[in-house]
DNA sequence: ACGCATAAACTACCATGTAACATGGTAGAG
DNA sequence: CTCTACCATGTTACATGGTAGTTTATGCGT
């Protein structure tokens, strides 16, 4: 006998809700740059205590997402130039190395899931729903990572992401412009996979991401 | 007017204590692997209360040095042959990534710490001292990744060398016999950086990172 | 002796209290 | 007007107690 119930969804402890609660503020750009973050406001907000709160921020820290001053406050993270250039390229560098191992190690099921995402992508540009590009830009992304195998560099990989998914958002006016250029070095990117051209695959996801840094600088 | 005041050095946080604390103790072997970390009798330990340790275990998790399992407890991490095998991998890549940025843009300063730090390996070989020979190990690898330049790469770094630490030392004495060979990589990685010579600096930092995967292989 | 239920011990999670520290404004002395 | 000390306020670091979930020990019946 089959029993129709739900399975019962182990409670999340506080700490956790927390984070994803702030994260997601901080990276859909609810939460400016720099903004102050008192633990007290926070967990008022939230309905919680400070402790939950407090665990989550040292979190954040760990994820480049927030910066605590002893005794002063917590704030959103606020890059200079340099700081959005390095994040690019380690993440260039994660990127290329995780697609070369998974071109040959897993192909196919690289090449299934970054097709899934280019066409998601397509129907999100057709429909204009820019909430849906990101989405799919952010699972395109994620597929690479995944598919390469390596543990380490996906858990290095989230924690390198953030501050760049919230640089996006807050960008978001410049890159809407772009987002014709993003979707064509996505599929471009997508076919230098399926024909295993390595050269063209690393130069186009540099490029892919030396427009964040421009758009960046342009902003400034 | 000029007092003669040395500026007061504010006393660190006993979480940054706590921290330390613990991860000499996990890294230098004196915590097994898989053992167990209660925050009360580490508390009790240290003498101060749970809330500094609850921290400093949680950022010790983010370090991958320790695993708090919820409600039940926390324990010093134990890696499988696969995870090994990705933190070398990618320590590989963010290594072999910031010495091909650091020779083409800070090579002078690169050859000097370099050869400052096989210098003092070699005098600890010759004085038979491993705890220096490790020191000055490690101070090796931070000069590639500190010269590269990028610190995002630099955290993340950090945040993947820990474990690897930790492994060296439970290994040690598998480790001990092949001190020679070790001493010679970094003898031939520096040659190689300072001829420039790119591919066999890759090969070179994959074959030094190989061994310790070879050596937990074989300790199983 | 063995299986099972129950209790006891242990654990981290969370709430809250306290005190030290940082900061900005303001009144008073010069 | 300027400079200084004081004070009010806001903030975290740390301590501690309660609670709920997990594991281990224990006792009981078979």
């Amino acid at each position: 006998m089959e029993y129709r119930l739900r399975k019962i969804t182990q409670p999340v402890s506080l700490m956790e809700t927390s984070i994803e609660s702030i994260r997601d503020a901080i990276i859909s750009g609810q939460l400016p740059l720099g903004s102050k973050l008192s633990e007290q406001r926070l967990a008022d907000t939230l309905g919680v205590s400070r402790s939950p709160v407090r665990d989550a921020l040292a979190a954040l820290q760990s994820e480049g997402l927030v910066i605590v001053s002893p005794k002063r406050g917590s704030f959103v993270f606020t890059p200079d130039l340099k700081e959005v250039d390095d994040l690019c390229e380690h993440r260039c560098i994660l990127e290329v190395a995780s697609v070369c191992r998974a071109l040959s190690e897993n192909k196919e099921l690289l090449i299934k899931e970054m097709s899934g995402a280019v066409a998601k992508m397509r129907t999100a540009i057709k429909s204009e729903d820019p909430s849906s590009y990101t989405k799919a830009d952010m699972s395109f992304h994620n597929t690479m990572i995944q598919c390469g195998g390596n543990r380490s560099i996906a858990a290095s990989y989230r924690r390198t992401i953030g501050p760049l998914m919230a640089l996006r958002a807050h960008l978001f006016t410049v890159m809407n412009s772009t987002i014709y250029r993003s979707m064509e070095e996505h599929t471009a990117l997508l076919d230098a996979c399926e024909k295993e051209k390595l050269a063209v695959v690393k130069t186009t996801i540099e490029q892919h991401a030396r427009h964040l840094v421009d758009a960046y600088r342009s902003s400034l």
